[in-house]
DNA sequence: CTAAACTTTCAATAATTATTGAAAGTTTAG
DNA sequence: CTAAACTTTCAATAATTATTGAAAGTTTAG
């Protein structure tokens, strides 16, 4: 595999997967071309290289500097933006663990608390509803607390030595 | 907050954070339904409740089959089929964490390896997709392997003790 | 201040994905 | 075996989501 095919390949993987962390085709591109790239892009270059329009590259890298994980780069002498994206994995990892915590998984912690807490009228039915959504809820309260420490560790010695333990 | 609102709620939200594990809504809404009913459920009385057509559900059902979070139960006397889901949250996790690690994560990760593996021809770029690409297979792998170890386990002291750890 | 160089917005449209419902298929009671 | 009771399939359509591109907006060199 040549580097202009695994370049390809890597960005349409990236890409698709997007929908993984709720995000969308181009916006996900943007950022895995942002990622592999040498040197700060421009919009020009984005919009050549992706195959879309101004319109749709604005916007997406826009979101992308809403989650935080890319940002504006001057070129001096330039008049034209340039764009640049977390490079440190871990860094990025961390970006995106807190943005969706904050954005999906913490509005449906607080739903499933509020279903949870209704009063409990005695039917079969109600205690059902009650107990499994109190299941659900601290099930979800339990997996974001550990992914939000865990991706905000120092990584190295405690991911090591967690894998370890759960080995 | 009455039963019946408080139902309609979990429903929809759960139906709507189907996208955060890679399915569709009518799909979530489904397992949602089950997953609070006291007893199996007949087709009939999902279409009715979800407002949704005989085709979708039948779909819908096989995929949730599929993805091993319901099962049939026949009834006896009974010639219609019923519907049972995971009752159990851990359980429930564990096939879930399970199934996207195989549909998604694992052809992701072997993407990563063989982009990351191509020759490195002394290019600063080629040398860049490299890097990076290796850095995000690790990550991807570590996170995978640790989703798995820690949704597999006989969660209640390993979590607890985890949870302190990470505090 | 002006005009060139750029970016953003947003209505129209295209692309994608989900849903319907009727026809075909399957199972079982009798 | 037959027909009723059910389920599945799948082409047509509806709903949703992403994309375009031209017009409006903004910034800065001179």
């Amino acid at each position: 595999m040549e580097y202009q095919e695994a370049k390809e390949k890597f960005i349409s993987t990236w890409g698709s997967l997007g929908s993984m962390w709720g995000i969308n085709k181009a916006m996900a591109q943007i950022q895995s071309l942002l990622f592999i790239s040498t040197k700060p892009l421009s919009m020009e270059e984005i919009m050549e290289e992706l195959k879309i329009s101004r319109g749709n590259t604005s916007m997406n890298l826009r979101q992308l500097m809403d989650w935080g994980i890319v940002s504006k780069e001057l070129v001096p002498g330039e008049r034209k933006e340039y764009f640049t994206t977390e490079k440190d994995v871990q860094e990025l990892a961390r970006h995106i663990a807190k943005e969706r915590s904050r954005r999906e998984i913490k509005p449906v912690i607080k739903v499933l608390k509020d279903v949870s807490s209704i009063k409990d009228d005695g039917t079969a039915k109600t205690k059902e509803l009650i107990k499994q959504t109190k299941a659900l809820h601290d099930l979800a309260e339990t997996a974001d607390a550990m992914m939000n420490k865990i991706v905000t560790q120092e990584q190295n010695w405690i991911t090591k030595s967690l894998l370890k333990l759960l080995k």
